[in-house]
DNA sequence: GCGGATTGCGAAGTAAAGTACGCATTGCGT
DNA sequence: ACGCAATGCGTACTTTACTTCGCAATCCGC
């Protein structure tokens, strides 16, 4: 599989250019230039410009704060740098459930996780 | 202002020290050093140490690399960076996510769940 | 026509992300 | 006791995200 189309390490250069593409777009159906986006974000006009024409990736504060200004999900644009492509591992479900919960312990974690595995051999 | 108020704006310090945490204790739990989870995501140990001590706040393309090593999902890491927000008060439900779970008899569900009660007690 | 205000961008700088190297400690084998 | 390998971390360095300043082009009123 030469390279399953959302497959996309980040390093990849070709999303930094879509992500920028939709940004601009987006600013432009609000009707903004890139100094009143700039503003809204808390960032540099300069910034923005060098966003839009694909030359950086941004940081996660960065894409929140894109992603607030120009009214669309975070997840929109994670999506452009590469979230959601994974469905390599195990059962996501309950051994993601475990690790996230508050409640547990390490140890606790470490058991229940190990009780788990062993029903699934 | 609307409802983000009490969750973290990003550039928090306190996600970095709550990510860091939980990358830690996931890193424990799969029984990886702070050296190999480096050499499976392609990062410094120094650097590994440095983001569990929460004293950095990682790209995307660290989060996704450091959540397909750690086996989790990229969205778990991300919440705790301020994407999906909600971390505290409603885990994703250990118990619904075994229920749901095709891979597990009647019998082991009922098991893993009776542990899981215990622990929350 | 000539302002000036606004837009987008290049260039040089600062701050933060990420690395290379090494030191101190702990654990294990002899 | 003595190595010695492995772990976690401090420090100095490089690379990249991000800013401050300024320039050239476009658009508007006069």
């Amino acid at each position: 599989m030469a390279k399953t189309s959302s497959k996309s390490s980040p390093g990849d250069r070709e999303d930094l250019g879509r992500l920028g593409a939709f940004i601009r777009s987006q600013r432009r159906l609000a009707e903004l230039s890139q100094r009143e986006l700039a503003k809204l974000t808390d960032l540099s006009d300069p910034y923005v410009s060098q966003l839009e024409r694909g030359l950086h990736e941004p940081s996660v504060r960065v894409l929140k704060s894109l992603a607030r200004a120009l009214d669309v999900q975070a997840e929109t644009l994670l999506s452009y740098v590469g979230i959601g492509g994974d469905t390599s591992g195990s059962a996501p479900g309950v051994a993601e459930a475990i690790n996230a919960d508050p409640d547990l312990t390490d140890a606790q974690k470490a058991a229940l996780l190990e009780v788990y595995r062993s029903f699934l051999s």
